[in-house]
DNA sequence: AATCCGGGGTA
DNA sequence: TACCCAGGATT
């Protein structure tokens, strides 16, 4: 449970996730249901969560798990850490909520307030070094409670010691932190995203797989694809674009190619 | 080190 | 409507 949450929790909303999670587990009740779910399976129960092929490497870890750890999910850091798609938040994360293991767990909101509990920062968006943060939570991380301890200070980062403007009048801490009220907001510059007919290009590969969603087992031809998700009057190159963006889709593991017909890859 | 990966929430 | 968003994998 704690595995598939956490990685929802990687790209979404707590509140979105609360939503979403209840008829995931519906879907895969067990670590066993998960681990033989196909591709497509998993992709069409995934719909909404974005990032699909996390979805993928989840299915992936369950597989491992039933594979070479006797089908429990493993409670020490070190060893989540070999699974697929468990980096070092993941595999903090899961020790420390499912098994209450004392374990450094360092996400962005959590970086965000070691740093300006550490020294007085001059932007909202400074960060301290990674090696200060782990020697500060080796210190504050309480040995009989690290759980509850994480879950505090995520749930500080998420309401009151936000990313760009911190409540610090709101913040119980605000006496004591050396950044309260210190921090001027800055903008910080993105590189622009590709685009395709005025549009991201991530929103067209998620029409195409939600195109493919809908179409179910029986999938669907090239051209079909593309007119549906194009319309009647694409050009050429709109066409040929579109079939690029198939491509990586496939490489991906997300869709293939049974004969002509396309489907959410099995 | 830089880039890719979705789709909803918010200013 | 424009912009903001997090961690893992890949190159």
């Amino acid at each position: 449970m704690v595995l598939v949450s956490e990685t929802m929790l990687q790209q979404t909303q707590a509140s979105r996730v609360a939503e979403l999670l209840p008829p995931f587990l519906e879907m895969f009740p067990s670590i066993h249901t998960l681990a033989s779910a196909s591709n497509a399976d998993v992709v069409l129960r995934w719909k909404g969560l974005g990032y699909n092929s996390r979805a993928l490497r989840l299915r992936d870890a369950a597989r491992a798990i039933v594979e070479h750890h006797g089908g429990v999910v493993p409670s020490t850091p070190h060893v989540l850490r070999s699974l697929p798609g468990v980096g070092p938040y993941t595999s903090a994360a899961i020790a420390c909520f499912a098994y209450d293991v004392w374990t450094v767990v360092l996400d962005v909101n959590v970086r965000r307030v070691y740093s300006r509990w550490l020294r007085a920062q001059a932007t909202t968006t400074d960060v301290a070094p990674e090696p200060e943060l782990i020697a500060l939570a080796e210190r504050i991380i309480p040995r009989d409670a690290p759980s509850a301890w994480h879950h505090a200070v995520m749930d500080l980062g998420a309401t009151i010691c936000t990313a760009r403007r911190p409540k610090c009048s709101a913040c119980p801490l605000s006496e004591l932190c050396p950044s309260s009220g210190t921090m001027h907001e800055t903008v910080r510059l993105r590189r622009p995203e590709p685009i395709f007919r005025g549009e991201p290009r991530r929103l067209w590969r998620g029409r195409v797989v939600d195109v493919l969603r809908q179409a179910g087992a029986s999938g669907m031809t090239l051209s079909a694809l593309s007119t549906t998700v194009l319309g009647s009057d694409a050009t050429d190159d709109e066409h040929q674009w579109l079939q690029d963006l198939y491509g990586v889709l496939e490489r991906d593991g997300l869709v293939s190619r049974k004969g002509r017909r396309i489907t959410l890859a099995h």
